[in-house]
Parts: structure tokens; C-alpha cells; sequence
RNA sequence: GGGGGAUUUCCCGAGCGGUCAAAGGGGGCAGACUGUAAAUCUGUUGUCAUCGACUUCGGAGGUUCGAAUCCUCCAUCCCCCA
């Protein structure tokens, strides 16, 4: 059993919990069994879902048994916690759909098996469809007082937004969690819930709930919300989201999140998202703090990262992909590489033979659709921002012929610093 | 209802009969620098093409050898007097 409180606030993890001076001791007492609810309101999980998910994973490795629930049940009904306005519900299906991929994501974080800290996966779906309305209102709703409910922050910041205000089926979203984690305690003695800052409400009000039906003593620990130094939200770019999901995200993209995060927050993250001890982040960042600009401590955080959610050789095409984008050697690599290195880039098919009479290399560059004009083609390459396979073009009246094929049949060309496209003869 | 002013290339904004594809700024795109950042500097920024040609200045007509620039009508917006 290891101190895994102490380790959570090590790595900057706790923010609120049910009994800040007994829980530490509490869980080193024995084996607890630890819950964090996902709902499925898309078909892949987010950066800003995994933190939990690492946690549960930490509790697992101190010697607790994880759960992780998925809201079939819940996901549908929709959580007013940190929203500002009402959700747009969505179907049934949906949500059994959503829980089906974000099953498979769940799966790398922890570790199923049957031994007595081997990880659960549960789906509330289960038991409170089972619930008539009536006798949800009287066996769960009896208990619950709504003037403590208005007091809660999520409901109060909802109330004072007249202009969408709450419904009163996001109002009820708190009783059917409260539910969830006294089921998980009946059913397998599961004690302390697990979340993000925003939770605090919901899990402090299930710990009471099960105080009053059961006389069980629940706990709850949450975790700050993850800031960047820049402002920015953590997971989110440009366009949009960083999802876990390798086709919304791909493992290149992926891979780059988090080796162009800032220098401020590179150590945050390595605790929150890496299993690295004190020791080893201690050393990275001392390693990195002798020459900042190699980026030692990001590349970790993006190794560690990315082979935890997309497996080693996803990571190794990663990295090669990283060193071609930044104008690595391109030659020497079969079709099959290059399509996976470049799988995200706008791709167009020629036919063979037009090599052989050879292709106008402003021609090609317009029809990819890297510049919107062929003078701005024209005057791309006489400025030197025009790249075949890497490697720099000046000659405007360049004809691609088959000399040009690195592989079987691709030939890559690029304008600027990293915006590529895929010539296809195949 | 009467009087005045505006409408310019992606945006803002100069232009007031030929030297206007149209100043300047912003933004964009490249290049240099740099740590895959920011800042900075440089080039470039209608289209097609080898010289060169073609299309653009709210819309439609007109005057003129020649119009973004002058005239007429239309549209939209702003201001002033009723």
C-alpha cells in the first residue's frame, strides 16, 4: 500500500476533499475502492477527461481498486456543473454509442484484471434505468433537500442566468450521481469518488446522501482545474480540442500538443500527466533547465504521453513524422511510411504517366491547393518558400518527372515553413 | 418632404481626367533570425502569361482619344433642416 495522498498533492492534484486531516490515513488503512464518472457526450474522450482517469490509475498503482463509470444513464439527462447554459440533450443511441469508443480509451489507463485491485468498468445505465419514476422520487428524491440543492454553486450560477436558466432535468442530474455512488458502495463497497474542481457539488452532496440512506461514510477528493500559463485551456488548440481518439486527434498532432507546450507549465504537466516519480521529473527538468531550447522536458511529457494512449509504434511514427515535418531527410522511405507520416495532409492522385512528359511545378503546387493562384505559385518559389521532398526549389519552370518519386509513387512538396501536400502517381 | 456627405483592391484608408493594378497601415504569404514560441528585420500581396495582355475602385448608362476620378439615373449608409 502506498501513500498515494501524498502523491496526489505532490503532483498538485488535490484541491478539495471530505476530511483533509483523516483521508491520508484513511487510505493507507487498506485497500479502498475509488470511482470517477465519464459521461459520453462525444464519441472520444478529451485531454480535459484524462486527468481523472490518470488518478484512478495512480489509486490502482498505490493498491485501490478503480471504477470507472461510464453515464449511459446519466448522459443522457446532461450535467449542469461548470456549464453556463442548458445542454442540448442527446439520444439514447448516441450514448451508447459515445460509451462504445470511449470504452476502448478507457481501457489504456487502467489495468482490467482479477485480482483485487483489477479495474471495473461500469455503466449507470444499468441500475437507474431500472428506476420508475416514482419510486425514484420517493426511495432517492425523499432524501434531498432542495434548499441545500439551490445553495450548491452550479445551481446557483444557473438560477442568476435568466436568460437560459435550468431545467429541471439538469436540476435532478445530482441525485442520479448521488445515486451512482451509493449504489457502487452497496454493490462493491466503493467509498471515495474521485473528479474535477467542478464536481466538488455533486460528490459532496452524494456523501451525504449516502450518510442518510446508509449511514455510510463517503469521501471525495477533487482536483484543480488544469491552467496554462498562457491563458489558453488546457487540451484545446487553434482547432479545436485534443482528443484521445487518433482519428479526431492524430498521434503526430498529438505528439506536438505537448512538445510545443510552454517552458512554465512543462513540469505541471509531467506530474500530471506522466507516471514519472519525484525523482525522475526532478532530473528531467534538470536536464532541461541546461539548455531550455532543446525541449528535454516537453519531448518526455510527449513520449511518456503518447505512448501511454497510442502504443510505441504510434509514438515512433510520431517522432519520424516530427523530424520530417521540420524538413528532415525525406528519401529512403517506402509508400507506406510516407502515407502514415503524412496521413493528415491534403493528398491529391495524378496519373502516371503525366511524369513522364513531366509536371509543371506551379501547376502542381495551384491544383493542391497550397497557394489560391498560380502567380502566388510563381512567386512562392522565386521567394524560395518552395520544397520538393524537402528539399528547396528556385527554378520556376521545374518539371516533376519520375526523377522526382521518392518511394514507389509519391512525390511530397511543401510551401513555407510546414505546409505540405501529397502527390499520389500510384 | 428639403439640403449635404459617403460607397476604393481581404480590412481600414489615400486618390479629385492621363505617369493608377491604384499611396500608407493592418492582415495574409514567403525569407532571415530563433528553442517547432513571441518579437524583429526583408521581400511580397488582382488574374493569366516570356515581353505583355486581361479584369477591378457600389450598380447601370453617358461625356472624352482616355475615367476610380466628370455627368445622369438606381441602390445602400450617414448627417443637417422640416
Amino acid at each position: 500500500m502506498q501513500d498515494i495522498f501524498s502523491e496526489l498533492k505532490w503532483r498538485g492534484l488535490i484541491h478539495q476533499t471530505t476530511d483533509d486531516s483523516g483521508l491520508s490515513d484513511w487510505l493507507l488503512e487498506k485497500s479502498r475502492t475509488v470511482y470517477a464518472g465519464f459521461d459520453p457526450t462525444a464519441d472520444s474522450l478529451h485531454i480535459g477527461h484524462v486527468l481523472p482517469l490518470m488518478n484512478l490509475r495512480r489509486f490502482q498503482n498505490a493498491g485501490h481498486r478503480p471504477i470507472a463509470l461510464a453515464g449511459g444513464a446519466t448522459g443522457t439527462i446532461g450535467d449542469p456543473s461548470g456549464k453556463n447554459e442548458e445542454r442540448n440533450l442527446i439520444t439514447k443511441e448516441q450514448v451508447e454509442y459515445n460509451i462504445s469508443c470511449i470504452k476502448t480509451q478507457i481501457l489504456k489507463f487502467l489495468r482490467f484484471d482479477q485480482s483485487a485491485t483489477g479495474a471495473l468498468l461500469v455503466n449507470n445505465a444499468d441500475w437507474l434505468s431500472q428506476f420508475s419514476y416514482i419510486d425514484f422520487l420517493r426511495d432517492v428524491g425523499k432524501h434531498f433537500s432542495v434548499n441545500v440543492m439551490m445553495a450548491k454553486e452550479s445551481v446557483k450560477l444557473r438560477l442568476s442566468n435568466t436568460e437560459t436558466g435550468l431545467s429541471y432535468t439538469e436540476f435532478s442530474y445530482m441525485l442520479m450521481q448521488s445515486y451512482d455512488f451509493v449504489h457502487l458502495r452497496q454493490t462493491y463497497n466503493c467509498e471515495i469518488q474521485i473528479g474535477g474542481s467542478d464536481q466538488w457539488g455533486n460528490i459532496a452532496i452524494g456523501c451525504d446522501f449516502g450518510r442518510r440512506i446508509g449511514g455510510f461514510q463517503l469521501h471525495g477528493i477533487t482536483s484543480p482545474l488544469v491552467t496554462r500559463s498562457d491563458g489558453k485551456k488546457m487540451g484545446k488548440t487553434e482547432s479545436g480540442a485534443v482528443w484521445l481518439d487518433p482519428i479526431k486527434t492524430p498521434p503526430y498532432q498529438f505528439y506536438q500538443y505537448w512538445v510545443n507546450l510552454d517552458d512554465a507549465d512543462v513540469e505541471k504537466m509531467l506530474k500530471i500527466f506522466t507516471d514519472l516519480n519525484k525523482e525522475e521529473i526532478e532530473n528531467v527538468m534538470k536536464d532541461h533547465n541546461i539548455d531550455p531550447g532543446k525541449r528535454i522536458a516537453q519531448k518526455k511529457l510527449a513520449d511518456e504521453f503518447t505512448r501511454l494512449i497510442h502504443g510505441e509504434s504510434a509514438l515512433e511514427i510520431a517522432k519520424r513524422a516530427t523530424d520530417i515535418f521540420f524538413g528532415g531527410e525525406i528519401s529512403n522511405l517506402n509508400d507506406e511510411q510516407l502515407m502514415s507520416i503524412f496521413k493528415d495532409v491534403p493528398g491529391k492522385k495524378f496519373e502516371r504517366k503525366k511524369l513522364d512528359e513531366g509536371l509543371s511545378i506551379i501547376d502542381v503546387i495551384y491544383e493542391c491547393g497550397l497557394v489560391t493562384s498560380k502567380a502566388e505559385a510563381r512567386r512562392t518559389i522565386q521567394q524560395g518558400g518552395a520544397y520538393i521532398n524537402n528539399k528547396q526549389v528556385s527554378d520556376i519552370n521545374l518539371r516533376l518527372t519520375s526523377n522526382h518519386l521518392v518511394g514507389e509513387s509519391i512525390i511530397v512538396i511543401r510551401t513555407g515553413k510546414k505546409k505540405y501536400a501529397l502527390l499520389n502517381f500510384g
